[in-house]
DNA sequence: TCTAATTTGTGCGTATGTATG
DNA sequence: GCATACATACGCACAAATTAG
């Protein structure tokens, strides 16, 4: 038989086997005798050697795996990926697409996790097959999975091979998988109807209210929550794709969550001598530093970024399984 | 024994056999070392050369047929079919930190690739470990690597194991590796000079130019071409590392990178019912949509992101290693 | 081309000890 | 005392990948 020297495993000792199979792996690294790209001994020699089931061998590698020191090739072995041993946990994190709020958010998430955690950040851009493939390839590599699924639908079957109760689901949530997965999200439909209930005041001098909702990324809720909240007080509404080519009158109040298209409104009114948070009313959607002296403050319904990376830090920190609704608010400057 | 050129086989690899046999192939089809007709060492000859089973051969020989790369003639051997080889390029993109213009940046890069290439994106964070063990790691499971090296030094060494010709250094450059590897960079400090000389007429009604520089992560070029800019035109100049606490005075031009350290300045230009452009000048950094609306319009020292991105994507597309100067500007706003 | 050996990956069943309510 | 859930450990069978002869 094989000898292997690198491994040592004691039954009488109070430490599971597969714990004491990966510190083995771990000090083998440490003291060099493993090195990155070292083949490790197959799992079927190291049962036979030390007489363990091939499972136990298996939980030990896979923890190794998530952790990012091992690698796995089928038919081939396992072999050492990475020689740094001081992560104990790695996260994948699957966002949409980069933008300028994301900053906020991803900052505020690696500031609240402890620097044992590692995350690798990847990007779907709101294509179904991206998404699906990066799940897949990524499946066994991590040991926890935060995902951002936008508007997609049924993708829990993608989920059935990632580990149970490490899976987070970011920003959307739907009530079918409410209570099926933890994680931190915006309640799009409330936080849009509240924030226009609270900036009621202000909006009594408008009389018309009009939503720019591409109707491709953004998430369906902000819609619902808008038709909802100008049916219940009465207003004059109407919803458009973009702001280009239209004729801007007085007394309408526009809401564009996206970006170009408020700066382009912006510069509209101000062409068409309008006066901005008189005549014209303008809100905004996600805060940046920029927007509080944007046309000396654009109005502004956010979800605080900061606070969704924090609590998702600490999601993860703590190994909860709650699902946090995240805080929004209307924040008032003079564009309103 | 004959001797083969063109094929590499390494056992201690992860990578399976067959398909660093068939990515060998591959790879001397793109450096035209083979050509459409060639004929390929014969079955026998190759798994005798590089001591591989017959049949480890015959299926990359296989796989190479299916997809249409090769041919076979029984009796006299292997034949190259077609040059068209849609092997799967996988990007390595490591950026220094996530933040609001590299949205300008990522998304104009992923635009102009063919959809056909895979980014994977990475952040350092100026974090030198980060840096080294991102690049260790992911060495060998990329076929490009692009660069933001921030202000390290002396990083050749880490390059050592990575392809030869798959390098871009992007964003910043140092004179040590001009022409030694291929990309996209910022000339920080011409961009500042000329772009300070481009807005002499408008500087002429200050009488002090102040650099906001925390000494951080700010390249040093932008130091540089600051005071050599100041010393040429004998202007009244100070550097400092945040503009807080600061008495803003009149006939003062501040120069602030940070957007922080911008939005601060603007609220406390108005708050000192400061007339901004008039009695106090702003320069920007990094152009965003918003700066053209905030504050009546940020004047903003800017690289072109957008083209940034565009050239990277074409260097990659079209195997160039050259080394291109991206293009900056003084884009003017009503704040100088 | 066929057969065989080795390896990872997955699924299912079983058993034991421990913690929780 | 009982039920339940969870972690640990073992055994077996089968699928798919890799490589060899």
């Amino acid at each position: 038989m094989k000898t292997i020297d690198y491994i040592f495993i004691d039954n009488n000792l109070q430490i599971p086997k597969y714990k004491q199979l990966v510190s083995s792996i771990q000090k083998a690294i440490e003291s060099e005798l493993l090195q990155k790209g070292d083949k490790v001994d197959s799992i079927n020699t190291i049962c036979k050697a030390f007489s363990l089931s091939r499972d136990t061998v298996m939980v030990a590698f896979n923890e190794l795996k998530t952790r990012g020191i091992l690698t796995s090739i089928p038919g081939k072995g396992y072999y050492i990926k990475s020689t740094n041993i001081n992560f104990q946990e790695k996260v994948f994190l699957l966002f949409d697409e980069l933008n300028a709020f994301k900053e906020d958010l991803y900052n505020s998430f690696m500031r609240n996790l402890s620097n044992k955690i590692k995350v690798d950040i990847y990007f779907h851009h709101f294509n179904r097959k991206v998404f699906n493939s990066l799940i897949t390839e990524n499946t066994g590599n991590y040991s926890r999975y935060v995902i951002m699924p936008a508007s997609f639908q049924n993708f829990y079957p993608l989920f059935s091979k990632l580990p149970k109760n490490r899976i987070y689901i970011l920003d959307q949530t739907k009530t079918e998988f409410k209570n099926k997965y933890p994680g931190v999200y915006q309640n799009f439909e409330k936080d849009i109807y509240n924030a226009l209930i609270s900036g009621n005041d202000l909006l009594r001098k408008y009389k018309k209210l009009i939503l720019v909702f591409p109707a491709g990324k953004e998430p369906k809720g902000q819609l619902k929550g808008f038709v909802r909240y100008c049916n219940d007080y009465n207003w004059e509404y109407e919803i458009i794709q973009n702001p280009f080519n239209r004729d801007i009158k007085k007394e309408e109040v526009y809401i564009a969550p996206n970006d170009r298209h408020l700066v382009y409104l912006v510069k509209e009114i101000n062409k068409n001598n309008l006066n901005l948070g008189k005549d014209v009313g303008l809100i905004s959607y996600n805060d940046t530093p920029l927007k509080e002296i944007a046309a000396n403050g654009i109005t502004t319904i956010s979800t605080d970024f900061e606070k969704m990376g924090e609590s998702l830090a600490k999601l993860i920190e703590n190994k909860q399984t709650k699902l946090i609704e995240n805080p929004s608010s209307l924040i008032i400057r003079n564009s309103l």
